[in-house]
DNA sequence: CTGTTAGCGCATTCAC
DNA sequence: GTGAATGCGCTAACAG
């Protein structure tokens, strides 16, 4: 196990002035760059500073100047697949700058969610950052918080916080403008629990895309679960009750990959006789179906990273607004709408 | 935008001792407990408290007892799926005390794993788990650090460190005995990379526990790829040089599904036919399967919260010790090994 | 240019 | 019991 002597406290400031022969204050000056110091002695403190391997104490730091230089990240489920990337966003953004990220994680519990929020509030973060794993508004941590929030993927209820959302009714609208595009006008949709906001508003984009092309739906949708296993059941449904069906727009790729299956079942050939597409770009559903999966990518890492940086203004005392700002989507093309050549 | 008036300081213990009309000393005892104060008094500083919604800066207390009740999480790879499960029992062993997660994501680059190191250390975490993506060996971070360090997942290359990983031996050899428990005895393994630890430990594994039964495998295992196509490309590869398999061990539960995949193309029933068991128990993949896989659970969120507790325990001052640690990993039984009733 | 002084917010001696 | 003083490690005023 690593553990250094631990009679060696970490050698601080008084240390190095100690061993430079000036006052701690010089030193300090002469290691923040201040300019009122002699260009010799600034020498013999970085080179006593060096000798010791100093490294100032952030948390004296943070005392004095009142800012932390860290952010909190308050989640609810880390399993999630959702949250995972906005973390990763969020952690870049922040992690090339100065200032570090607690990790949080409520698992969906409102008391354990009080208590993290108490515990980052004492430890004098500078800001927060809430990240949802469903795009359903979620109750808004209030107004009375002594530092900004920013909310990630689920939105706040409140329209006076900020929160950055994906785009679902414009990603519904890409998937179906995109099987147009590619010449098919018998398009059906299967997607999962009709519960959720993000089920809804794909839906609503869909259909919008389908009615700007002057076209009707092929059957209603088709709500159910979020599952491979619903996506193999409806598309034969689907199948048996619309025979004629060319494309089918999923609301997630595990719903896409049932819907591969079942069509190769029956002997239907992808994207020949009907393309599909799912939603979400998850790596490995998407990339390792048979045809390869083309889908709908949120960003959510660009997500991440644009809440970390409004929050970083709204630290920086800049006005980042309010209300819900929908991030676009983007479409990812592989074979199973386009043929290969 | 949540920001209160930011000319409100947070109120201090000298805000409630002057409220409660005490010196900021007997505040501070009233507070915490400290058995040297008058029932009455403590009654009027917890009700000045109360009123001010006080919360003892955790900052100061920090540099003040010099111990910050916080760790690092050093991770080189956020998405894979091994780090979250690990992430949350850490999270999960921690939060449910008083101390809180520093994530920091170091993207595979050692220079940024020194450079979030070094922040970390000035930050005065109490201790550090690294978290790798691989089981194989890493690079220690050394043994002048003032913190103890606990490696997860990937173990440190140095013995002198404590490091904790999935018993992938144990995994293999478990597989194995399941299939023979089920009266398969023509055991074929198609796994992945073959310069990854696990694939080597799991097929060690496989191996032995064949061995034991005084069994041959069936073929040669099969190293290459960890992904679905592999596993397709292989269960077709191995059903014709070896057409009297009676089960497959996978070397992930992607392989598998690959290997489901093809066993159907051909007309092979699993289990009757062949049974086929996954690794890693990637529920969206396992448990979504046709049949539903039966896998390998590494239990990566015990492991994660193992580490967490040593690591609490090495800050006490306990011994926690050194060496690797295999910790057990278990079988999960589902549709792909044992017929339906 | 340099050093002395004064805190940041809190917990802990020690007198009273 | 209570309160004045001390200091955690550092930076920002000043004064020299």
């Amino acid at each position: 196990m690593a553990r250094a002597d631990a009679a060696s406290r970490a050698t601080t400031l008084s240390d190095v002035a100690k061993l430079a022969g000036v006052s701690i204050a010089t030193a300090s000056k002469a290691l923040n760059d201040r300019d009122q110091v002699a260009p010799a002695t600034r020498q013999r403190v970085l080179a006593a500073a060096e000798q010791l391997s100093f490294t100032p104490n952030q948390v004296a730091r943070s005392l004095l100047a009142g800012r932390t230089g860290t952010v909190g990240l308050l989640t609810s489920d880390l399993e999630g697949r959702f949250v995972i990337p906005i973390l990763m966003g969020a952690e870049d953004a922040f992690g090339a700058g100065q200032v570090n990220v607690f990790l949080c994680d409520a698992r969906g519990d409102t008391i354990r969610e009080q208590h993290h929020l108490k515990a980052l509030l004492n430890r004098r973060v500078d800001g927060i950052i809430v990240v949802g794993r469903q795009t359903d508004p979620r109750p808004s941590l209030g107004h009375d918080l002594p530092v900004p929030v920013v909310y990630a993927y689920a939105p706040s209820d409140d329209p006076d916080d900020l929160s950055l959302t994906p785009d679902n009714v414009a990603g519904g609208r890409l998937a179906v403008e995109h099987l147009l595009a590619c010449g098919r006008t018998r398009i059906a949709h299967i997607t999962g629990d009709p519960a959720y906001a993000a089920a809804q508003d794909r839906a609503a984009g869909a259909a919008a895309a389908l009615a700007d092309a002057g076209l009707q739906p092929v059957g209603t949708p088709m709500f159910s679960a979020w599952s491979e296993h619903w996506g193999r059941d409806a598309a034969a449904l689907l199948l048996t009750r619309h025979p004629d069906v060319d494309a089918i727009v999923c609301g997630s790729d595990q719903i896409a990959r049932g819907v591969l299956d079942s069509l190769r079942d029956v002997g239907r050939v992808v994207p020949d006789d009907v393309a599909v597409i799912g939603y979400d770009n998850w790596e490995v559903l998407a990339a390792n179906a048979r045809p390869e999966l083309t889908t709908i990518d949120a960003n959510l890492q660009h997500l991440g990273r644009e809440a970390a940086l409004r929050l970083f203004e709204a630290i920086e005392g800049i006005d980042i607004g309010a209300g819900t700002r929908s991030l676009p989507v983007r479409l990812v093309i592989r074979a199973s709408t386009i043929p290969r050549r």
